[in-house]
DNA sequence: ATGACACATTATATGTGA
């Protein structure tokens, strides 16, 4: 099962760009973000006619996140992060399909710093900890796949000095970040590869990414049960090349189909 | 320190992004 993360940068400005990457990559399942389109203007019909369902939070302008899948039906478990009634932004959502729960956020990108937009950042990933702690533990497979807006290490960077007082970067936004991890995720991609260099965003101006000047932003984080799935996890450069696109890549992971209940497990699991 | 580029809007300049 390949479980993919884009952010698109406007779904409807992007979608020759998306059904292309679809059809070409065949990802089942696919977490969306930055739709910048409001609930009504989603392309639902183009989506389907590629093969995929969809469901989606969308926000006029900004914002706006998906999950799509075309091997499962979708299941939607949640839409928005609980703790704050007053965050009407739509950048978390959540669902369960052909047996593992899919979550596809957005986090601010929280610049300028300091200020009420990086204050708003801290707060999300709080409250992101707090749900994500009741997710970690889960006997089933859970992926959380998105813009986390975090460059993680200074092997994240292409030059960490030039970055060091943004909001993607900030001491307490990369805390924040290994505190998820603590909780018992695997970041999938850095697992699978350890020593690269690895970019998920490049800026549009300066060839940058002719230049291979990029930061890892995107992120896919797998509970235990998933990770124990985990065959393969890497950045689809492909589209990023592509005219009128994104200024992210795909991002990644194949999960090994869950192993077959024998018979004595099934025997035990219903005797409990 | 700034800017390069691109998205959206019941637009024609502005906010946002990273």
């Amino acid at each position: 099962m390949r479980i993919a993360t884009y952010n698109v940068n406007g779904v409807n400005g992007r979608l020759p760009v998306l059904l292309r990457w679809l059809a070409l990559a065949r990802p089942d399942v696919v977490c969306l973000q930055e739709l910048k389109a409001p609930q009504d203007k989603f392309p639902e019909a183009a989506l389907r006619e590629a093969g995929y369902e969809a469901i989606w939070h969308g926000q006029s302008r900004w914002n706006g996140v998906a999950i799509l899948s075309r091997s499962g039906t979708l299941h939607e478990t949640r839409r928005g992060l609980p703790g704050d009634p007053l965050d009407e932004q739509s950048r978390y959502i959540e669902a369960a399909v052909g047996g593992v729960l899919v979550a596809g956020l957005y986090l601010p990108n929280g610049n300028p710093r300091p200020g009420p937009k990086f204050d708003f950042k801290l707060r999300w990933f709080e409250r992101l900890h707090a749900h994500l702690a009741e997710l970690v533990a889960l006997d089933a497979p859970v992926v959380i796949a998105g813009d986390f807006n975090v460059m993680p290490t200074d092997r994240d960077v292409y030059v960490p000095e030039r970055w060091r007082d943004d909001a993607l970067f900030a001491p307490e936004v990369k805390a924040a970040y290994a505190r998820l991890l603590e909780q018992g995720w695997t970041d999938a991609l850095r697992h699978m590869h350890p020593d690269e260099t690895i970019y998920t965003f490049w800026k549009y101006w300066r060839g940058a990414f002719e230049r291979d000047a990029g930061l890892r932003i995107d992120h896919i984080l797998l509970n235990p049960a998933a990770a124990a799935r985990l065959v393969d996890a890497d950045v689809d450069r492909r589209p990023r090349g592509w005219e009128k696109t994104s200024d992210h890549a795909p991002v990644w992971v194949e999960l090994a189909p869950a192993a077959r209940k024998t018979r004595s497990a099934r025997r035990a699991k219903s005797a409990s």
